[in-house]
RNA sequence: GGUCUCAUAGCUCAAUUGGAUAGAGCAACUGCCUUCUAAGCAGUAGGUUUCAGGUUCGAGUCCUGAUGGGAUCACCA
């Protein structure tokens, strides 16, 4: 049993002895104390007052005595107005740590039985990856981990976009401009190369309408009737009716970019475990469309369109079927649901996509709903903020994005120029020099994006925001590396330091104490996360403990202190902080190096 | 216009889901390397939580309204 737990049990048991009342099981809670007051956990007796029928400083001494006085757990208790801080034994602390010790399993729980299916990424294949991506893709590996820590049996899986219209646009350009151009040729890496296309077909485009505008065209009429545009569409036609010159051009340019995708993921760090294709899904949906017409749960209009009424649930009316039969996003993605059920039957299936998009997966679970899907209850939409940049909303065609390969590699750049003024790794070989870089410059982007609310917008300053100092990856991988370089020293020594019962008669100092306090802290902050699909709150916490550690560092010696029993305990406790470093930082996809 | 969402220190973000005197980092200022990595530590300063009401022992958090951002409302994806 937990510290926590214990304490909620005599708790109860105070409750029920001095005010003849039974709570309801589960029903106490306690606070971690805030900083300023002595003490490590915090009841609140407010809401309790019209049992006790006590004044709130009366009924918290009355419970902290009890406390006190059936058992060792605690060592005393301060009373705050209506607030009962309770301070454990360094004793128990000690024990706790011992047992976090000697656990094999820490920092995994054991496995629940369930499955997830965490779709992100989902990239359309007609231009690079951008900033926005990035937070996609940290976000939905982040949240992979922290669920398969948690317990479940995680599926990763990535639906690609590689079809439609905007796919064609960027081949049209290259069909048009392109001279027989290829990744080898001109060294560019495919994703970027059908980039270059994307935006060339844009500004040709823009050229057509405008002279269109000139001649009096009205813009609506110019849009729909460029040449260009009308010959994109013409291209879908061709590639939905399997013209084999299309499609051959289609395999050719997607596979230039799956090429530049795995460089990308593969520095980003993140895999996945299956990847859909919309090419492959799209079609699907359609029978879902007709189940619903035969349940009467969608209606068809006069003129062939399929439609669904949400309006009695304060929505819309939405579109299933075009009226030329052909679907639509969102009768793929019913397609999609049942095929992901039916590949994983999985009890929750998370989408990662974008807050642009909640009034889609709204509709969309809606619709399973009513279709009496058994999983729908599983549905969960995580959706994120934009990410933003000091110069407002980034933008594809306007030139404003951040390109996902160019800042990870500015990254780094900025890694080893730090490295490179601290002068700590002259040791290093080059490969071993590149690998720290590496691990530096992701390890504080990936940080830098994790830390906030996955649900709120973000600012992205360039200039400013990534910094090695503070509250950021670097600051942590620091205090990692701080600590594995007092472990090669132990080592050297030669020095055993298991934790055994010797251990136990040490007085905490306060340092020593926030530490474990928050080592302890690790499960429920990870199930916190699991429960939020937030990775900021593995940020916070790992960056708290790192924060308190460097107190401890700055305050207490570790391989200097004389009494050996001291000593080492001291390393004991600096090897599991590392660990728990070691453990959050890899719930957030971030690796953490042993020296820098 | 309808719906959804956000607003906290100069800037970027927290606040244990209704609890104590609203906290960190950056930027500014002051100290600390002859001792385990100074990418660090300690300290100073910075707030009418956008505004106006309400709910209650207690509100940054819940409700109503206002103001200001953002998203969405396509036979686009």
């Amino acid at each position: 049993m937990g510290i926590e737990e214990q304490l909620c049990c005599l708790i109860e048991e105070a409750f029920n002895h001095h005010f003849q009342y039974q709570p309801e099981k589960g029903s106490i809670a306690l606070q971690a104390t805030r900083k300023e007051f002595e003490g490590e956990f915090t009841f609140v007796t407010f809401p309790y007052l019209k049992i006790s029928k006590k004044k709130p400083e009366e009924t918290a001494t009355i419970i902290g005595q009890y406390i006190i006085s059936n058992s060792k757990i605690a060592e005393s208790f301060n009373v705050v107005k209506g607030f009962l801080n309770i301070k454990i034994s360094s004793a128990t602390w000690l024990q706790r740590l011992l047992d976090i010790q000697q656990n094999q399993h820490y920092g995994r729980k054991a496995k629940n039985n369930q499955k997830v299916v965490v779709e992100y990424s989902s990239p359309n294949t007609n231009k690079p990856l951008h900033l926005g991506h990035l937070r996609n893709n940290f976000l939905g590996y982040s949240v992979s981990c922290i669920l398969e820590a948690e317990g479940y049996e995680v599926i990763k899986v990535n639906l690609v976009n590689d079809r439609g219209i905007h796919i064609c646009k960027s081949m049209l350009a290259y069909q048009k401009f392109g001279n027989g151009e290829t990744p080898e040729s001109s060294d560019i890496k495919g994703d970027h190369l059908i980039g270059k296309y994307y935006v060339r077909f844009d500004q040709e485009y823009k050229k057509e309408m405008e002279k269109m505008l000139g001649d009096g065209i009205k813009k609506e009429d110019a849009e729909k009737n460029a040449p260009l545009i009308q010959a994109a569409r013409e291209m879908l036609k061709k590639w939905e009716s399997g013209d084999q010159e299309v499609v051959d051009l289609w395999n050719t340019m997607n596979n230039w970019v799956y090429e530049g995708f795995d460089v990308t993921y593969k520095r980003m760090g993140v895999e996945f475990d299956h990847i859909y294709k919309e090419s492959e899904t799209y079609l699907l949906g359609k029978t879902i469309v007709d189940e619903g017409l035969k349940r009467e749960l969608f209606y068809r209009k006069p003129d062939g369109s399929v439609w669904v009424d949400l309006s009695d649930e304060g929505l819309d009316e939405k579109l299933l079927l075009r009226s030329d039969g052909t679907s639509v996003y969102i009768t793929q993605d019913l397609g999609t649901a049942d095929l992901k059920y039916n590949d994983y039957q999985f009890d929750k299936s998370v989408y990662v996509v974008g807050n642009e998009q909640d009034y889609h997966f709204e509709v969309l679970f809606r619709i399973l709903k009513r279709l009496k899907r058994n999983y729908a209850v599983g549905l969960y939409h995580l959706s994120y903020g934009m990410v933003d940049l000091p110069s407002g909303k980034m933008k594809s065609r306007e030139g404003t994005v951040v390109d996902a390969d160019d800042l990870m590699q500015e990254m780094a750049e900025t890694a080893q120029k730090s490295t490179a003024e601290l002068g700590k790794i002259e040791d290093f070989t080059d490969e071993q020099a590149r690998a720290l870089y590496e691990i530096l410059g992701l390890g504080a982007l990936k940080y830098f994006l994790l830390k906030v609310d996955p649900k709120k917008r973000m600012l992205f300053n360039p200039e400013e925001s990534i910094q090695f100092h503070g509250n950021t990856g670097p600051f942590i991988q620091y205090t990692f590396a701080r600590i594995s370089s007092l472990l090669r020293k132990a080592q050297q020594e030669g020095l055993n330091y298991t934790l055994s019962e010797k251990n136990l008669n040490y007085e905490l100092h306060e340092t020593e104490r926030e530490v474990i306090f928050l080592i302890s802290q690790y499960e429920q902050m990870l199930s916190e996360a699991a429960e939020n699909f937030s990775p900021s709150v593995v940020a916070q916490y790992v960056f708290e403990l790192a924060k308190e550690y460097n107190r401890f560092y700055a305050e207490l010696s570790v391989m200097g202190e004389k009494d050996p029993v001291t000593k080492i305990f001291r390393v004991a406790f600096s090897a599991l902080t590392a660990k728990t470093i070691k453990n959050a930082m890899g719930l957030l996809g971030i690796e953490v190096p042993e020296k820098m």
